[in-house]
DNA sequence: GCCAACGTTGGC
DNA sequence: GCCAACGTTGGC
């Protein structure tokens, strides 16, 4: 599979009934809010289709809309079958990106804005994208007044706990690898979550996925019984 | 289509 | 709490 990361982000689809005016749909086409009329579905206009994915959330309280919007991965996991809707998101192509999103999907569980921002754990989308209820609830942190019953903007998945990470992955050490992969051209090199910092919801390519998980090419000297392990271990991620 | 004003995200 | 980056709105 050829991976060109993040090439047409946010093109992706939405059935519209918008029957506004041409300036109009140009104007939300470039936001993500139109689908593109002879979508196949198949992706053959050349968009990448991704299978990995980083998705944030605030493990810490704090409120918006007068409602607490606190969610880490603890929370996911004290959920009944550990599995919860990924509610909330309110941007176009994150919302996109969720719509692409298929079963059996893994992704990182993010914390952000928070003491210490990092990825925390592993899940897997269980539930395809469908109609994210809280964009009507007046209650909710994230009610969209603008958004109808009979057109609604906005998209959840279900996902699943899958594990923690081995260890906490601070996104200060991500970032050190993501300038170093700048120059030497390694996975982190075009990781969304610096080049499109704000997403809340991206993909990685299968090459980051693993490098983050399984660590760096000198991953194996670390479990050698030989002192070089440790000349090594500034190299490797594992979560 | 351009762009100024405004709102939100999220690291620090 | 600050503020840079960037997404959204809406006039023209």
């Amino acid at each position: 599979m050829t991976v060109t990361l993040l090439g047409t982000a946010g093109k992706a689809p939405e059935t519209s009934s918008d029957g506004g005016v041409a300036r109009d749909v140009t104007r939300k086409r470039k936001r993500g809010e139109v689908e593109d009329q002879n979508n196949t579905g198949d992706r053959s206009s050349g968009a990448t289709i991704y299978s990995h994915w980083l998705m944030k959330s605030e493990p810490e309280s704090r409120t918006e809309n007068g409602v607490d919007v606190k969610f880490g991965i603890e929370d996911l996991k004290a959920l009944p079958n550990q599995t919860g809707c990924w509610d909330g998101v309110r941007n176009y192509q994150a919302r996109n990106f969720l719509r692409e999103m298929k079963v059996a999907h893994q992704a990182f569980f993010y914390h952000s804005n928070c003491k210490t921002p990092g990825i925390a754990g592993l899940i897997k989308i269980v539930k395809e994208a469908y109609v994210d209820h809280t964009q009507f609830d007046k209650k909710d942190a994230h009610y969209d007044p603008s958004s109808k019953p009979e057109n609604p903007k906005w998209s959840m998945v279900d996902v699943k706990f899958e594990r923690m990470t081995r260890r906490f992955i601070p996104l200060s050490e991500l970032k050190k690898y993501h300038l170093k992969h700048k120059n030497t051209g390694g996975p982190l090199r075009n990781m969304a979550l610096f080049t499109r910092s704000r997403l809340s919801v991206q993909p990685l390519t299968p090459a980051a996925w693993t490098r983050c998980i399984k660590g760096g090419p000198f991953h194996w000297r670390v479990e050698l019984p030989f002192a070089c392990g440790s000349v090594f271990s500034g190299a490797v991620l594992l979560g």
